[in-house]
RNA sequence: AGGGGUAUAGCCAAGCGGUAAGGCAUCAGACUUUGACUCUGACACUCGUAGGUUCAAAUCCUGCUACCCCUG
């Protein structure tokens, strides 16, 4: 019998993700990770989500244990998340979370503990051929998380299995509550990976100086006062507090961050200027490997995006250029664009550069 | 201290005697394993202020106050 090791959230995806690998024959183990230390009022969370994962195990008699990557994730994930905020870009940390936690330390400590594979509850697929690891779509598209697991290398994706690959959410609900499981109703899961839902400035403002400065329309003319750069991105409407003004209706919108001048370049109504053709990506990841130098297949800029189609080239210094069949509003440095080839991810990179 | 204009929620802004449109912001939900976007809902017993006319005023009249413009 085969050794799975599944990451055990809590939540209802990872519980029946552990039914359905026991109901294939293997031999689950959960585990939970403790990735952050809550310093502050955000009362136990994690303590509840573990509570879960007990009672869930308990009832589907699998043992459980618990691990604590805290110091990783703060070296790996968190920096990177704070650095990227410093320079006025606007980080994803899940998609380095699974890189750097799930599918790293997570997972060496799964086959330390002598796992065959290791499984999550994500809403994604995976294949093998020629020796080749493919990652793939969820059946129910709505759900699909490879946007998220678009750096996955090969080593990480050889021994992962993927219970979710052709279930629909409503299906695992069905199941969940079918079993008697505790979170089968429980609402899902939000927010930054295992820091969770909180007020993001006051949040933020516990790592990062935020200096208050000017917001100013296209045309440079002073419309207001932000509290800091970092806590806008681009394409971003509330909370800049700009009402009304004479010349029409419409509403604000962040168009660009001015560092050096510590500005926040807002436009009113006009959207165009959001618009962008084109992209220069960096830190490529490709799923098994780069198709060819240039190629057509589709895109999201962002989760939950319908793909776009695109033009990809790739350059000599290994980035990318992305040229949009169709204008996009608001790619943003800092996140990441992601390529398919119908079913299949072909990987990801880090927008760097948006070209008008 | 000559003349003219404007004063309606945080910001724009309808209303022109019959019992306060709309937009933006804000807040609350929905959506969402980033940050956003998007969607839904809430949001002036009151119209600068004090009087007056009227069955009835934000709407008409008068005084006051504030701001703006023009001429001195």
């Amino acid at each position: 019998m085969k050794n799975v090791v599944l990451g055990m959230s809590g939540g209802v995806d990872s519980a029946v993700s552990a039914w359905l690998l026991k109901r294939q024959g293997f031999n689950v183990i959960a585990l939970f990770m403790h990735n952050w230390e809550e310093s502050d009022d955000g009362c136990c969370t994690a303590e509840q989500d573990f509570a879960d994962v007990k009672r869930v195990s308990d009832k589907l008699d699998i043992p459980y244990y618990s691990v604590n990557f805290a110091k990783e994730y703060k070296e790996r994930v968190f920096s990177y998340f704070l650095d990227e905020y410093k320079k006025g870009r606007t980080p994803n940390p899940d998609v380095l979370c699974n890189r750097e936690i799930k599918f790293g330390p997570f997972l060496q400590y799964a086959k330390a503990l002598g796992a065959d594979y290791i499984a999550t509850g994500h809403y994604c697929g995976v294949s093998h051929l020629n020796g080749k690891h493919y990652l793939l779509k969820a059946k129910d598209q709505s759900k699909d998380q490879t946007y998220f697991l678009n750096q996955l290398s090969q080593n990480q994706l050889a021994d992962v299995l993927f219970p979710l690959a052709d279930i629909e959410k409503s299906e695992v609900r069905k199941i969940a509550d079918k079993l008697g499981l505790v979170n089968a109703e429980k609402k899902d899961s939000t927010g930054i990976c295992f820091i969770g839902e909180r007020n993001f400035r006051s949040f933020l403002q516990n790592y990062l100086p935020n200096q208050r400065g000017e917001i100013v329309d296209v045309n440079g003319k002073s419309v207001g006062e932000h509290i800091g750069l970092m806590y806008y991105t681009l394409g971003q409407r509330r909370g800049l507090g700009l009402g009304g003004t004479a010349e029409g209706q419409g509403r604000w919108f962040v168009v660009e961050k001015d560092l050096e001048n510590n500005k926040l370049i807002v436009s009113h109504g006009d959207e165009s200027v959001l618009l962008s053709n084109s992209l220069l990506a960096s830190s490529m990841n490709w799923i098994p490997d780069c198709p060819s130098e240039s190629f057509t297949c589709t895109a999201k800029f962002r989760y939950r995006q319908p793909e776009q189609k695109v033009d990809v080239k790739v350059l000599t210094d290994g980035r990318i250029s992305v040229n949009f069949h169709e204008k996009q509003r608001a790619v943003t440095p800092g996140q990441f664009v992601v390529l398919y080839d119908g079913v299949k991810c072909l990987g990801g990179g880090i927008i760097d550069e948006v070209y008008k």
